[in-house]
DNA sequence: TAACAATTGAGATTGAATCTCAATATCAAA
DNA sequence: TTTGATATTGAGATTCAATCTCAATTGTTA
């Protein structure tokens, strides 16, 4: 179990800001997401908390999850199997994806260089950039290797 | 009305070679495609059809789509309004994606710099690429200067 | 032309995500 | 600590894109 101290905080404050209410479900989920601390969509979260009897409603779940998104915690990051999938990024670096086609393996990559092209790609057409997603679809290094054989 | 004289062929050679059949709704469907000409939906697709009196149903639409992707005519683009968004790529460079977020605009862009970092960062992970996308999120020239007035 | 297999369309179904609303919990103020 | 205004919860209903079903129809090949 991770640490949770200052991602709390975060997360209170962003509801106190907001008039919105610090609730045993909320924390519940958040504890969730800390412990995963990978790659997650709504219903694998509930099935984990399920997992740990700790039975909170897909509601609930689907509610928070923006929540948890808007104050700077998680963020939406590749769509798997036709769902939403996040990951705690509060901390990390901006990164993006690799993903094998194969085995589904998941590769997590970050290049200054591409960022500063971007960047600049942007600012030539009058564009502000506020976020982006790089996806990258193709074979790992192991399935290349199986495949060879 | 454009000219359809190669992709049309390039997708019954396709057809031909999978042992599909080349049917009206096919052909409608297809040159509905050409008509259209920019991103689109299986939706719009439909409505766009059924204002020409082309009424083809939905079923055939969602069952065409796939046919033309693996024909290499069409691409699945970016994700709007939570609904898959297509565009014709055939005989056009692979670009990428700038979407404002407050009018929607589209913005296609191609920088073969950043191509090929990505090309390299896949290499030092030996990961072998085989489609990407990058869609970048922020403000067009045009809202900017809006929001600046 | 005949025979086989693929296709079509209307409607049913799926599944992720959202919504409803009565019962309940939170929290700031008293 | 108590109170009360207000946000939240959960079970189930609902939405909506996408997929599936299946009997009737059409395309293809011989
Ligand atoms: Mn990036
Ligand atoms: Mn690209
Ligand atoms: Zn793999
Ligand atoms: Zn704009």
């Amino acid at each position: 179990m991770k640490k949770t101290g200052l991602p709390l905080e975060i997360f209170r404050n962003y509801l106190r800001k907001k008039g919105l209410k610090f609730t045993r479900e909320r924390l519940i989920i958040f504890n969730g997401i800390i412990s995963i601390s990978k790659h997650f969509d709504a219903d694998s979260l509930c099935e984990f908390l399920k997992g740990r009897n700790k039975n909170i409603s897909r509601a609930s779940v689907y509610r928070t999850i923006p929540l948890l998104v808007k104050s700077g915690l998680i963020t939406e990051s590749l769509r798997c199997n036709n769902k939403f999938s996040y990951e705690l990024t509060f901390g990390r670096r901006h990164h993006d994806h690799m993903v094998c086609v194969k085995c589904g393996r998941i590769i997590e990559f970050y290049d200054a260089r591409i960022e500063k092209l971007q960047n600049e790609v942007c600012k030539k057409r009058g564009f502000e950039p506020l976020r982006h997603k790089l996806g990258i679809k193709g074979y790992c290094r192991a399935c290349l290797s199986k495949m060879r054989k």
